[in-house]
DNA sequence: AACGGGGGCAACCGCCCCAAA
DNA sequence: GTTTGGGGCGGTTGCCCCCGT
């Protein structure tokens, strides 16, 4: 009864990946396209537990992944959404396609919970209004409250205002398939791991881990060779830092693009911005990519975005989380 | 130059849900 | 209907690197 037995534990190897292991998965899944984790390993030779593969492919291989610091953008992105979301990685990470739900949860638990923590105390420090948050950040606080069950309603609610808004959001892309592409999506939709999710953007990718055959078109996974290419030179050292060009690069270079940005972290300083919750703040970096702020623009003309997108994106929104006083229920009136 | 501490991040762990057998 | 494993997700760990002393 039940299904066969899956991989056996026994010598199955753990820690870093090698560049040759990496070059391995990408290679088999550039053939075969993602799923079917369990084969992986087995056709592959990789002495690799199946889910260690699929975290591998998922957290640092497959194209579209944006590394390096941080934008503004991303950052408020992340700070609205866990206000919102609390600390729901994923769903947060649907809506930064770019990142992956472990980078955006490193990146809150090593630099925006102290951001904010700071932030907090200096407010304190200045503006005694009666809070009585002590040692926790309001973010850190909502977190806690939604761990603690004491607001397992809340926090149910939202889940459910959030997977409606997702329902909504998935349908309103299916009924416009026609709907011409944004280009700044990239490829992220493509693969099949679009802002909802891979198994919400499947009309389109038809991206299923039982489909084993490789249904994504030519070129889909052409990042992937890139970052074999980039693999290889890491592996190769004699040859630090030397960009292969190549179209597809190129195409992954205007994605990454605003990972060289600078990161706020680093002109920032100390003290935590107040302008960091504000999106004119953006407007004010000449030369920094606009390529999201071009993504939500043409999402709002297209009127594809959810009233919580809107809200997401509304700068008055900001206003509420900086003041820290709206509370979550008074929140959900937006919607 | 050596050492210790802290930060950052990749990877693992454990749990849950759901589908397959 | 029951059992089992796959996939997904959030939390945690451990290693590596950097920086200050």
């Amino acid at each position: 009864m039940g299904r066969p037995p899956c991989c056996d534990k026994i010598g199955v190897k753990k820690g870093p990946w090698t560049p040759e292991e990496d070059i391995i998965l990408v290679s088999y899944i550039q053939e075969h396209g993602p799923g079917n984790w369990r084969s992986v390993p087995t056709h592959t030779g990789l002495r690799r537990c199946s889910k260690s593969c699929r975290l591998r492919w998922t957290n640092y291989l497959r194209p579209g992944i944006k590394r390096g610091n941080f934008t503004q953008h991303e950052e408020k992105m992340i700070l609205h959404l866990q206000a919102l979301l609390g600390n729901r990685w994923a769903a947060i990470a649907s809506y930064l396609p770019e990142r992956t739900d472990n980078d955006i949860k490193n990146y809150w638990n090593t630099h925006l919970k102290k951001k904010l923590k700071k932030m907090n105390d200096s407010c304190e420090s200045t503006i005694n209004n009666g809070f009585d948050n002590k040692d926790l950040s309001s973010s850190d606080k909502k977190t806690t409250s939604h761990q603690s069950g004491s607001s397992n309603k809340g926090q149910w609610e939202r889940r459910l205002q959030t997977d409606i808004n997702m329902a909504k959001q998935a349908l309103s892309d299916a009924l416009s398939l026609d709907k011409p592409q944004n280009p700044t999506s990239f490829s992220i939709t493509d693969l099949g791991y679009g802002p909802y999710g891979p198994s919400s953007s499947s009309s389109s990718t038809t991206t299923t881990p039982t489909s084993n055959t490789n249904p994504h078109p030519s070129g889909v996974y052409a990042s992937s060779a890139e970052n074999i290419a980039r693999l290889l030179q890491n592996f190769m050292k004699d040859t630090p830092k030397t960009e292969v060009p190549s179209p597809v690069a190129a195409t992954e270079m205007v994605i990454t693009t605003a990972a060289s940005s600078p990161s706020i972290t680093e002109g920032g300083g100390e003290g935590f911005d107040q302008s960091l919750f504000s999106f004119n703040s953006l407007d004010e970096a000449e030369d920094k990519p606009k390529l999201i702020d071009h993504d939500i623009d043409g999402l709002l003309t297209q009127g594809s975005l959810s009233l919580f997108e809107k809200w997401l994106f509304d700068e008055q929104s900001n206003d509420m989380i900086i003041n820290n006083n709206m509370s979550l229920e008074s929140q959900e009136v937006l919607f």
